[in-house]
DNA sequence: AATTTAAGCAACCGCGAATAG
DNA sequence: CCTATTCGCGGTTGCTTAAAT
């Protein structure tokens, strides 16, 4: 009874090839989205689903937009982040043609840098107090963002955007969704 | 010109959520 | 309901390319 999702027996790994791509977009287009599970090998692709599931969202699926963010994409990221954190596919949700990973890795490399250099605090976007002596505030949260940038370090949850707020809007979202 | 370091990004992994049986 | 299976998300890795030394 166990079927493991992606049993890694000669099934590819890595970077797609062209094949394989053809493969996956000639497929889906024949029968749509849906049971990755089955798909690979009615596509006859050495993949696990989940694999193929990736690279179709984010790379192979036609009405991707790629390139550069414009400015107002930027803003857009930055305003959502603020008010729902690292809730990625909630944000590309609002960014047409953008997929939750293309955000998150432009946020990894370029926004989060910007609004540091622009001495905000990515993580709760406020300005970073640093370099502001609070002699007697044991609990700080005031906690340097660039150093955790390489480390990848988890913040401490303090940090995150009102929860309960959040909660509303994801709600919505998922019913809007389902609906 | 050769080597090292950093940036950028596609893809992987683990786990919780959703769904099927 | 309960359990097993599949899906989707967010964090992370590792390869490729660009920049610095």
């Amino acid at each position: 009874m166990r079927k493991p999702c992606c049993d890694k027996q000669d099934t590819n790994r890595g970077a797609w090839s062209k094949q394989e791509d053809l493969k996956l977009i000639d497929y889906i287009r024949k029968h749509g989205e849906g049971c990755w599970r089955t798909l690979p090998q009615a596509a006859g692709l050495l993949r696990c689903g989940k694999s193929c599931r990736l690279r179709w969202i984010n790379y192979l699926r036609p009405d991707l937009k790629r390139g550069n963010f414009a400015e107002d994409e930027e803003d857009l990221i930055v305003k959502l982040h603020a008010l729902l954190g690292n809730r990625w596919s909630l944000i590309a949700g609002r960014l047409p043609g953008r997929t939750d990973n293309e955000v998150k890795n432009y946020w990894n490399s370029h926004l989060r840098r910007k609004l540091i250099s622009m001495g905000i605090d990515p993580n709760n976007h406020r300005p970073n107090t640093i370099n502001l002596p609070r002699p007697h505030h044991k609990n700080s949260q005031a906690v340097s963002s660039t150093a955790k940038l390489s480390a990848g370090l988890k913040t401490p949850t303090n940090d995150q955007p009102a929860r309960s707020r959040v909660a509303i809007i994801v709600t919505k979202y998922r019913t809007v969704q389902v609906a």
